[in-house]
DNA sequence: GGGAGATACTCAACTTTTTGAATAGGTGTG
DNA sequence: CACACCTATTCAAAAAGTTGAGTATCTCCC
């Protein structure tokens, strides 16, 4: 059931389909929590059930009709409980790592492989971001921007996601040289 | 069945019981892999079926009797097919962003506080961790050692959860200066 | 004009994860 | 000497997440 804070942290920004979801939840796109469409879908549905969330069908001409969402007063409030509820430590589970921490008594080329792939995937992530930043951002300083911003709460989960995939960057390259370094001396 | 490739790489650092994996797993000491004890237990008693792990039963005195898990031949050769298979896109879930996003309509003195936390909790780890480094480091270089150890992968996913954590520092302490100015300008 | 990719979903089966409890002796603290 | 926490594991149910396919129309590019 954390999905659905999630969903209601992105319907702040107003109405949006199923499927607008899940281009924001998207792996490629989202910054902090990922879904598939079929997850969306399928909270939505409970979500509505629940009355969290209102459907308002919008028949389009020459495209399937879509269902816009958006919160209803009580999803408002179930959002603001979340906010005050207690965290949970976050689990996390990144593969990279796994491997990394097996490299000794592994494949190592593959391994090598696979930190230059994160590093390139942090590298357009970096790219989308920055994008957004500057449209959100639109010729104001950073200051200025927060001073006047009705939310600030989205530009300060960019700044952590345009943070932490500068640091993939950062260690990634580290990582690289290491290995190298390894590849070299066990020739 | 990711589970499994986590389990394999920490058993690279020899024998260890589903109660010692559980505490490596455990969410306030795991570096870039969480999993409960149940799990573990489960998924071990998978991999012994399989043959990917060899479970020795040692019998205790003053405690319960317990099973020492090492991996076997096939268990060594599925982590290195492991380490060469194409990576997945992993998953990003953090509520404590998802918090933070919606911070606007939210409870802004709870999200500050959970912020405040995640800092916490990010120089506990700190403070963990660069124990461990000190020790594998044992007075030498980080460049010394690299070219003495026999295994590299624990100290780079060592570096890349210490950078984690040290990015967790310095994003939290800004967002808790942008909360403050903007609680502040709200009075 | 053919094929890829976007829009907009639905259905079903399956696997994984989470949550909570139970067991049972041992160790350390005030 | 009681109480909390440590060792070490097992069981069961419920919730959540993944995988893969199917539907149907439209647009854009070569």
């Amino acid at each position: 059931m954390a999905l659905r804070n999630a969903v209601m942290a992105a319907l702040l920004e107003g109405e949006a389909s199923g499927y607008d979801l899940a281009k924001e939840f998207d792996a490629s796109v989202a910054n902090f929590w990922m879904a598939t469409p079929q997850q969306l879908y399928r909270e939505l549905d409970r979500m509505e059930a629940e009355g969290l969330v209102r459907a308002r069908v919008v028949e389009q001409e020459r495209r399937p009709n879509k269902r816009l969402f958006s919160l209803t007063e009580q999803g408002r409030r179930h959002l603001r409980e979340f906010t005050a509820e207690p965290l949970r430590p976050g689990a996390i589970r990144d593969e990279l790592m796994v491997k990394v921490q097996a490299v000794d008594a592994g494949d190592a080329g593959a391994v090598r492989a696979a930190v230059a792939e994160r590093i390139a995937w942090a590298e357009a992530k970096i790219a989308r971001w920055e994008r957004l930043r500057a449209r959100l951002l639109d010729g104001r300083t950073e200051d200025e921007f927060l001073a006047g911003a009705e939310r600030i709460g989205p530009y300060l989960t960019l700044l952590r996601g345009l943070a932490f995939e500068e640091e993939n960057i950062r260690w990634g390259r580290r990582a690289l040289a290491v290995l190298d370094r390894r590849a070299a001396a066990l020739q």
